[in-house]
Order: structure tokens, then sequence, then C-alpha cells
RNA sequence: GGGCGAUUAACUCAGGGGUAGAGUGUCACGUUGACAUCGUGGAAGUCAUUGGUUCAAAUCCAAUAUCGCCCA
């Protein structure tokens, strides 16, 4: 790139960014989030996914923003009443972590150091002046929410619904306490839920132990891929239909090392076609042995610490140790006692904390759990019944498969961040659940009769509790107001596939348990954007594309516009920056058509006066009403790229292309009767152009809109236009001069006629439909195909080339330029192509099974066709013998 | 192993019972009074394979192959 072309993409990015500054202004001013808004109106509501507090924007935001942001800004000027709700969720562990870590670098300070009050307040200040960078840049890239009811999952209201939640549900019997298996981050020393565990498939060992069997010479051997865990082992399980072991059931292991006698027990899950057939069962450490555990009466012994480390119930030399670190001990001793079978190497699944990266433990704790299966039915419900629709249908199914399966919900999390669990406990373990500590008080002096010490769960709740409260905590429940009456249920949630457990099964869960009806009416699910390989993007691979970055190289609507035409229905979306190059272009060109008008003084006037006469004019606006219309179906049934290509193909190939290149003649001679009108139509279509394309390219059209052209004051508040039946046009004159100029330049270019050579063309048989509309535009014939004269002849010039459009033929006289056998070749291919269509309807007409089954309608249409294409072969014909006669 | 999806022009992808469209790229020509981030024109496809349903299949169904995702 040269120095120019530098300082020229820096100047055109430095005067996009000020246009999107003008338009910001323009939306603040005219508070375009709520100037709509009045109770009267049909309300139209979405609520937006709380990004993290401590988020940036990535790209897949970017997509979820703007396809919500086209929906919310295409209902406003549907004069709904639009609320879009905004907001942060203060991911628990997430910013927990970001604060922990900045407290270390940049004070030396540890969290446990400076206690829970302290640290809290830290973090309360972090929020206040690093979280939420987020929204800024949602508002960047355009995003019109209603920022003034801007909501965080720890705002008191927020926190205070949480708390009637919790109560609810727990009085209800669907928040319960549990000792029981949970997944255990070692390093964050919390429990996690399932969705937060990604299983990651690692090369590791799996290593055949032999356990002695008491009173005997004998060895059963089982395999395992963590040997550690072999110091909590409690049985060991055999199928009760395995041949091989049936004669040992019941007898006792005497396990290496800990000298722990074990039974052996019949259980259908161990499996005699896996490895040995024989499994070690530890209860305490992995969820199937838990089970196995349960059935079985087993003894569970947990050998672990929180931090992963091994504890006192193991012999006093792995005491203290990393499990990890055990686990090559174990190993080693095992070998030297003889115990070690053999060692296999294998491929398996490890669990990993998403947040920590580290590998989980299955870790037996007393933990808070929803009982999620019941809270399920009534959600499954409300799909199956329609109430709630997943768009495209096919999501519907994995949402049916999870909540088909789901597990209870472990809801504590040992963090300090995020809502205080509301129960509190009294020093012999009775707890009672309340909304304060007062309550509870009352509740405990109930049962002892006398007044006792109570101490609050430590624990907080899982961000997504309070997430899945959004629809209705954002709104003000459980005070009954304005806004939860207008607003729950919404009317539509975008959202990734990757959240739809996450947050809206939990959504759907809570809000149909809450307010008796499920959240919201439709869920419209978007791909994942992948690099233009089909990679997925992670900073580890490091080709995630910034749109931060991009929109500073090509504007928020640049990408917007590329995001939108992408967002098919059910496919990931690749993306790559040629891409907003292209969509970049479409801007520039928008932009220049505007200056066009502008250097024309194309302006707009009442729109009593839209009553056109010059066939382009009502072509033009027939195009622009039906354009409108589509637009407007799509988006109402989420088919962005389908609304984003309508209107490139309209505005591009129909408005820049022909009409603007037409109406240049008439624009130019002041005299001409159509000169005023032209002008008008021109500046009706554009500022209309402007309003359907508002919610894909916001900025840009707000600008010229208001700015440049005053069309309004505001475009973001004017009306959708709504053009249906404002003007009929159906005399084909605009589409036919189209063809004919199309066919004239073709022909130029194939005999290599240059640009600038006038051409002139003949013609004999009289027509009245075609030479009215030869005569009627004969200015812009001339212009756009650089035509000298047409003229009707009896004699036309014998080396002539031929043009056949609709069965009339016409000649452009071309003496000594013309080359009698490749204008042969030319037409003699025409011909064949024709003879081919020909015979494959003929061959159509004379199926009997096609005339009798086949409706009249396609059976007409090919008739037509037909009658159509033998014209044309027989003027192609003629002209052929015609060539052949020179 | 279970489920879902994909396979259409060189690339990226729409479409979807009456034999194909877009964007990008490519080739040729062109600085004509909005625009070279442009204009005009061209070339380019057995719609993965094999069966079935149908008067008619790229489209619906089934199987196969390859690829991807989710869940175990």
């Amino acid at each position: 790139m040269s120095a120019t072309d530098k300082s020229k993409n820096a100047n055109k990015a430095h005067s996009i960014k000020k246009i999107e500054d003008i338009s910001d202004s323009i939306w603040s001013d005219n508070k375009i989030d709520s100037a709509n808004n009045s109770l009267s109106k049909e309300p139209w509501c979405i609520m937006m996914p709380p990004p993290n507090v401590t988020g940036h924007l990535h790209i897949g935001h970017a997509l979820n923003m703007t396809l919500q942001d086209v929906l919310t800004r295409f209902w406003r000027m549907n004069a709904r009443n639009v609320f879009w709700q905004p907001g942060t969720d203060h991911a628990g562990i997430a910013t927990q972590m970001v604060v922990e870590r900045d407290l270390l670098e940049k004070k030396n300070l540890s969290r446990k150091k400076m206690g829970r009050e302290k640290f809290l307040n830290e973090v309360w200040k972090w929020k206040e002046t690093s979280g939420g960078q987020i929204l800024k840049q949602l508002k960047r890239l355009g995003a019109s929410a209603n920022w003034s009811r801007e909501r965080f999952t720890l705002d008191e209201g927020l926190s205070n619904a949480v708390k009637k939640v919790f109560i609810k549900l727990f009085n209800d019997k669907l928040i319960y306490r549990d000792k029981r298996l949970v997944n255990w981050d070692t390093k964050l020393q919390t429990a996690i839920s399932d969705l937060e565990v990604i299983q990651k498939e690692k090369k590791g060992n799996s290593w055949h132990f032999k356990y002695p069997i008491e009173n005997t010479k004998q060895v059963i051997v089982v395999a395992t891929t963590r040997p550690e865990t072999m110091l909590g082992d409690t049985a060991v399980a055999v199928n009760p239909d395995d041949k091989r072991y049936k004669k040992l059931i019941g007898k006792n292991v005497v396990m290496p090392i800990t000298n722990r006698k074990i039974p052996i027990v019949a259980d259908k899950y161990a499996d005699p076609a896996k490895g040995t057939g024989a499994v070690k069962i530890t209860p305490a450490h992995d969820f199937n042995d838990f089970e196995v555990g349960r059935t079985n009466n087993l003894q569970v012994i947990n050998i672990l610490n929180s931090d992963g480390s091994l504890n006192d119930n193991v012999p006093a030399e792995y005491r203290g140790l990393d499990r990890l670190d055990v686990r090559d001990k174990i190993v080693s001793r095992m070998k030297e006692m003889g115990c070690l079978d053999k060692v296999e190497e294998t491929i398996h699944f490890v669990p990993y904390g998403d947040r920590s990266d580290t590998i989980i433990e299955p870790y037996l704790t007393d933990q808070w759990f929803i009982d999620a299966k019941t809270l399920s039915i009534p959600a499954v419900e409300a799909v199956k019944k329609g109430k709630t629709i997943f768009i495209p249908k096919t999501w519907e199914n994995t949402y049916f498969d999870w909540m088909k399966n789901i597990e209870p919900w472990c809801i504590s999390r040992q963090l300090w961040w995020g809502h205080r669990i509301p129960a509190w406990f009294a020093e012999d373990g009775n707890f009672f659940v309340a909304e304060s500590e007062e309550e509870a008080k009352k509740l405990a002096m109930k049962l002892y009769k006398k007044d006792v010490d109570l101490k609050q769960d430590p624990d907080v709740l899982d961000t997504w509790f309070s997430s899945g409260l959004w629809p209705f905590s954002t709104l003000g429940w459980p005070d009954s107001n304005d806004y939860l009456k207008k607003y729950y249920p919404g009317n539509s949630l975008v959202t990734g596939f990757d959240i739809i457990f996450f947050w809206v099964a939990r959504m759907m869960m809570l809000g149909i348990y809450c307010m008796k009806e499920p959240p919201f009416k439709e869920v419209y699910v978007h791909g994942l954007i992948r690099d233009s390989r089909g990679q997925k993007m992670s900073k580890s691979k490091g080709n995630v594309i910034d749109p931060i970055i991009l929109m500073d190289k090509y504007g928020a609507d640049s990408l917007r516009f590329t995001l939108v035409s992408l967002a098919t229905y059910g496919r990931d979306i690749k993306l790559s920056e040629e891409r907003i190059v292209g969509y970049r272009n479409f801007i520039t060109k928008i932009t220049n058509a505007s200056r066009f008008l502008k250097m024309n003084n194309c302006k707009l006037y009442s729109s009593a006066e839209l009553d056109f006469k010059l066939p382009v004019n009502k072509w033009i606006n027939f195009h622009l009403a039906k354009t409108s219309f589509k637009v407007s179906q799509h988006i109402k049934v989420y088919r962005f790229n389908e609304a984003a290509n309508t209107l490139y193909q309209f505005i591009w190939h129909k408005f820049c292309d022909w009409y603007l290149e037409i109406i240049k003649p008439i624009l130019l001679d002041e005299k001409n009767e159509y000169y005023e009108e032209t002008k008008k139509s021109c500046a009706h279509v554009f500022s209309k152009i402007l309003c359907i394309l508002h919610p894909f390219v916001p900025f840009h059209t707000e600008y010229l809109y208001t700015k440049i052209h005053n069309f309004g004051t505001c475009l973001a508040l004017e009306k959708w236009p709504d053009l249906n039946d404002a003007y009929e046009y159906d005399d084909g004159q605009i589409d036919w001069i189209i063809k004919f100029i199309s066919e004239i330049r073709s022909l130029r270019d194939i005999l290599n006629i240059p640009h600038n050579q006038l051409i002139y063309i003949e013609y004999k048989d009289r027509n009245s439909k075609f030479d009215g509309y030869i005569n009627n535009n004969l200015n812009i014939i001339k212009k756009l195909s650089n035509v000298d004269r047409i003229r009707v002849t009896n004699n036309a010039h014998k080396q002539s080339a031929q043009m056949i459009i609709d069965e009339r033929t016409y000649y452009i006289p071309l003496e000594g330029v013309i080359d009698i056998d490749t204008e042969l070749e030319r037409l003699k291919k025409e011909l064949s192509k024709i003879n081919d269509e020909v015979l494959r309807i003929d061959e159509k007409l004379s199926n009997e099974g096609f005339i009798k089954n086949a409706p009249e309608q396609v059976i007409k249409e090919q008739n037509d066709k037909k009658n159509q294409l033998e014209l044309t072969k027989n003027s192609i014909t003629v002209a052929v013998d015609r060539l052949i006669d020179v």
C-alpha cells in the first residue's frame, strides 16, 4: 500500500468516525430509545443477553447485538412501543478472578488476607471504574437499547428478586441442600455446574492393577486412569453375569498400600466386555462409582482436600501432596509391590474448568441444588405447545434433549462475588432460609424456643441463577408495575446456540415458575462466527477477529451490514475481511448516490404530490414498494441475509445502475416536462431507501437523511415506508428498455465495437407496442448505449449485426467492421440453445402424465414459453439465412 | 456410541418440486458530469454418490461417502 493510499484510508476512517458521532448525537438528542414509547401502542420487547461485566466486545457479541438492533430499529419504525433491555451480568468467577489478579499485581494483596468485606469493596470499585466496557462498545456498534434502564445482576432490585425466588423455591421444596458429588475446581476452590466443565481429549495411561484377594493367592485386575483414587476405593465391582468372576462375588480384596479390606460386589455397571471386566469403585471421586456405592451401600471415603491435595484419610506419606504428584508415587509403589499388571496408552476425556483450565475433580460436599427436573416439565410443555417457538425449529430438539436428561442444578458457589445465599445456620447445623437475619432468627426461635447464634451461609449463587430471572427481574419484579405488565413476556430473544442450556433453558424454567408464562414468544438462534477457514476463533490460535479493529477500519455500518448479510438459518458464519470490504463499498456507493442527488438539487416535497407520470418514475417507485415489503417480510421471520440481499440488489442494481442512469438526461434538461417530477421522485425514493436501510446501516443513513438532505429531524424515529399498493406498475416498458439496452451493449462488446463509436439501429417490421417503447425512451437508449439514431427502413444494410429481441430483428449496420463468420457462429450458437430448450419443452408437453397431472398454470407457462421461443427461433433462422446470403 | 447439520460456479454461500442465483474472484473493454471503494460486457455449475416417491427431483424420502458441531 502506498503512502497516499494509507493517508486516504486514514481520512476515510476519520470521516466515517465523524458520521458516526453526528448520528449518535442525533439519537441522544431525540432520545430514540424512549421517545416513541406510549402506553397506547402495542409493545415489542427484547431482552439483551447480558454480557459479562468484565467482558469486551468480541465478534460473536457484534453479530448477536447487531441482529437485535436490526429488529429493534425495525419495530421502532413500525410504530411499536419498543423496549430493548440492556445490562450486564456480574459473572461471579470471572470477575472475582480479574479483580484478584489485579490486586495481586498492583497492590500485592490477596483476597484471603483482605477479608470478604474489603475485597468486595474492591470489586465494586473495579466495577465502577473498569466494568461495563462492553456497553460502551455496544453503543459504538449502534445498539439502540433503552440505555436509561440499564441493569446489573447485582443491583439492589435484581438481588432482591434473587432472594425472593430462592426462598419461594425453597419453600416449594424445589431448592434443597444435599451432600452429593459435584464438579470441584481445585484452583478456584468452588463447585461449578456441569455446563462449566469442558471435556478435553487427552493422551493418558490406563494402569492395570492387581488387587490380591483375601485368603487366596489369586488377584483381580482392575484398570484405572487415575491411580491415586485407589486410596479411596471401597469395592471392586464385577458384572453378575460374568462367569469369570462369579465365584469371587462376596469375597474381599486386600488393598495394596492401605491394607484396607474391600468387598467384591456384583453390579451391572461393570461391563464384561470392557477392560478386564472388573472395575474399582471409588464412590467419593467418580460420578458413576457414587451411584454404584449407593446401590451397594458402600463406604464413601473422601481422600481430597478442597485444594486437590490428599487428606488424612490416606497413609501419612501421601498427606498434603497434590493428587497428581501422588499419582506417580502410587504407580511406582504398586510396581515395587508387584501389583502393576501393565500400562496401556489411551486417549480419554479429562474434565477441565472452563474458567480456571484446571482438571476438575468429582468431590463430595454439601451444596444447594435446584430440582431442575420438576421445573423442566412446564418448560418443555411451553415449547411443545408453541407458546415459545425456536427459530430455526431444529433447535427445539437440542432444547428437548437437554431438558430430558437434566440433572439437579448445583447453584451454590464457594465465592465471594455474587448473591449471598439467604440461609442462616445454627451451630448444630440446622438452617433457616429467610429474607434477613432477623427473619431467620424468628424461625429459629420457633424451633429452639430461645435466641441462638446464627451464621449466614458464606456461599453465593451461580451467576446463571440471577441471569435466569433477567426477563422479569429487570422489569422490577416482584413489584407489580407498568413495565412488567407491558414487557413480560417479551417478543423475541436473539442468542447463539451455545447458551441455549446455560441461559435460555434456565430463563424458561424460572420464568414460567415465577410468572406462569414463558419469558418470550420467539427465540431466534444464530450461528457461531468462525474464521475464513471455518475454524473456531480463539486467542490461542491467534485467529480472533476483533470487531473494534474492524469498526475502526471500515466503520460500524460496514461491519453490521456484513454480519447481517451472513446471518442465515442454521449455519455457522465464516467471516473474512474481504466480505467487509465488499459491503464497505456498498456504503460508499450509497454515499455517492447521495452526492448525485445533492448536485442535482433533488428535494423532498409533501407526499401528497407523489403521483408520478413518467414510466421510469413509476417503475422505480413500484420496485421500492416491492423492496420495502420484502425486506419487512424477511425481518419478521428473521431472514436477515435475505433482507440484506434484497436491499443490496435493489439499491445497487436497480436504483443506482438503472434509475439514476436513466434519469440523468432528464435532470440535465430543465425544459423537460418531467424535470420537476423526476427530481421529486428521485428524492422520494432515496429518502425511503434510507428508511428501509436504516436498521442495517444506521449511522450513514441517519447522517444522510437528517444532515445532508434534511429529509427529517431523526430517521430512527421515522415511519417504516408502507408502500403496498401505493404504486401500480405493470406495463413492462422500462424492463423492456433495460433488456434492449443490455442487448446492444452486449453485442457491442462481443463484436468489439469501441465504446465511443456511435452506432445506429434499423428495423423493418412495425410493432406498435415496441415502437412506442422506443420512441418514448429514445434519449435514454441513445445515451445508455451510445446509439446515434434508430430508424425504420425497408432495406436494412446487408452487412449488419442482427439483434433479436422479442421476435423482432434489429440491424446494426457495420460495413467492413463485421466478420460474417464470427457473426454466423454467434447466431447459430444462440439458435442451438433455443432449440435445446424447445426440445425439452416439447418432451414435457408430449408427456401424457404431465398434461394430466400438472397444474394448469404450469402447462400454460410451458406453452407460452414455447410459443415465445418459436418466434425468436424463426427470427434467428431468418437472420442466419440472411448472413449466408451475403 | 447417540443426536443435529453440511455437501450447489475458483472461493464464500443463498435458494428450494416445473433443470439454477448472489457476493467475491477471474477475463476483456472503459476514466462518459455521483461513484475506479467505479462502469459495461463475458466465461464459469451432472446442485456429493446411489436408489426411491412423482407427470416432473438440485429441491421430498432412504442409504452411502466425506466434513463439521453438540451430548456421552
